[in-house]
DNA sequence: GACTAATACTTGACTTATCAAGTAATAATC
DNA sequence: GATTATTACTTGATAAGTCAAGTATTAGTC
């Protein structure tokens, strides 16, 4: 056997990693408030957001999914009024995601579900590993802003 | 807005990071060996495993697929002769997979373009951040083996 | 100011992997 | 040793998200 470099161990053990706890915070998300991870992810980017708002392309680029993919994640959530569309007045190509007051509700709910099962789930790693493990994504992701 | 516990923002960071560098990574195989980055995944854990040859859920379980998953994802690496199943004498319910020498050659192959992309897509990162970041992913997959 | 390039978004066709249900074999229990 | 439960795997239907191509609008260039 080949000796792996600790990148590649890195980005390997992640991958099987992100499969795991992402079906886990899945569940529980779905379960108790009815909504998925990645639209966890989108409510949660909207309310760390300026105006509640935001434009889809950088959604997609925070959250780590094609433009399309945010059009096809955020049409069911405007049709179960969770966030709405909202026009750029200065640019007409953009079309805005704005998180409602209902949408605000259950992402205080599902937040809630999250820090949970995320604690749960890294119950017992250490302050120190889970800082550097930090680093490491936001050093990767120097535009994702978490 | 709320503070965010450390577990939490480590979940959701992953995610955003995996699905960027998983997209990544999967291009680069793609594009010079044929492969996707989950079947890389399959040749990396048969390649490690004690004779070239695993369980399917083994394989399911290391590397955070479902049973129907593997199943949907080896046959077609039989197809084109990267693996091939073998039967386990003892027990006929299962259904082995066998890493072939034709496989063995296209993943020391891929392991090159691995260890390149993923080294380029982690460069910066700091030796001990990696370990940490390792030490985590190892904590809470205490039965993936890397 | 017309022409080309780039950006923001959507849509059809497709891929990947899930879940639920089913089959077949082994293990456990009485 | 028959009955029930569990395990390993597969398959049909479906969900989630990609890519390529297309539309509309804005930005850059001559």
């Amino acid at each position: 056997m080949q000796d792996i470099p600790q990148e590649m161990s890195f980005v390997i053990n992640m991958w099987s990693i992100n499969s795991i706890i992402s079906k886990k915070l899945d569940a529980s998300l779905g379960a108790v408030h009815g909504i998925g991870f990645t639209e966890y992810m989108i409510l949660f980017h909207l309310n760390n957001s300026h105006n509640k708002s935001m434009r889809r392309i950088d959604l997609a680029n925070n959250i780590g999914l094609t433009a399309s993919g945010i059009t096809r994640l955020v049409s069911p959530m405007e049709k179960i009024g969770l966030v709405m569309k909202e026009r750029n007045l200065r640019d007409a190509r953009v079309s805005l995601v704005k998180l409602t007051a209902a949408g605000e509700v259950i992402f205080g709910d599902a937040t809630l579900s999250m820090k949970q099962t995320s604690q749960r789930l890294l119950d017992g790693v250490s302050e120190e590993s889970l800082k550097h493990g930090l680093d490491v994504f936001k050093y990767i992701g120097k535009d994702v802003y978490v």
